[in-house]
DNA sequence: GTGGGTGCAAACTATTTGCACGCAC
DNA sequence: GTGCGTGCAAATAGTTTGCACCCAC
């Protein structure tokens, strides 16, 4: 556990915000001016190879991470890209229905909702910021 | 609709595989060999914002495309990275119970499941194709 | 001292885009 | 004819990797 990996986690861990690489990147910065975007990356696979971070799957091109390990459903917005959670439980019976109905090994799944978050809705969907909604 | 968009609709149909671009690029070739993989995006982007095909979002880096736009589920092997249908009937519990817990304006959601194919369980997880697997 | 982790820069992969041209209407 | 869609190539975005160096053990 290197000085770097443990301010990534830390940073990481004080928001909600599932940051892009990139926006942990900037963060970490402010605390490590000289650690380079590579070692973030590095990190955060690592991190997450061992569970103690969450690779996020569902943000199209770029990914996201998140600091809660635990498995727990996740809303993106069409509009802006933004990542929020969603505090429902877990839904045990979806892997159980999945061995049912498939040949694979089922070890895992994930969910995501997709819709406008209260500022997008807000603002009306006229003034897309697409760009962001990868 | 020109010939190259219904001959990649076509071809996307064919399969249940849920290809990437660059795989549907080599399948549609054989039929138009001087389709670019340029093209091959940009129909896949309009098909799906018109709702004809679908845009997986739970595949790593790489984008994966459905010939089938109706909402179903998916699981992917943790090891090669193929994608399979889960054919289970989709929760419209899911949506309703996120209503109730985001405030985000819910739109749709989309669940992945991931496991190990038959073949890479069958092949024991030492000779893990990783290289696949975004 | 040694080995894993780092910073840097270059490489790589996936996707998007500008442009001139051509085909279908 | 007009305009949208195409092929091509170059640009962009995101991520990964080779390498020399450094620090903690």
């Amino acid at each position: 556990m290197t000085r770097q990996r443990r301010v990534i986690l830390e940073e990481l861990g004080k928001v909600t915000s599932h940051p892009t690489a990139s926006a942990l990147y900037e963060m970490v910065r402010k605390r490590l001016p000289r650690i380079s975007l590579g070692t973030v990356y590095r990190n955060l696979e690592i991190l997450s190879e061992r569970g103690v971070i969450q690779k996020l799957q569902l943000a199209g091109t770029q990914r996201r991470f998140d600091g809660n390990a635990r498995n727990h459903y996740h809303v993106r917005c069409a509009s802006c890209g933004r990542v929020d959670d969603v505090p429902i439980e877990a839904m045990s019976g979806l892997e159980e229905a999945a061995r049912g109905a498939s040949e694979y090994e089922i070890t895992g799944h994930c969910v995501g909702f997709v819709g406008l978050c209260p500022e997008c809705k807000e603002r009306g969907t006229s003034s897309r910021g697409e760009n962001n909604a990868r």
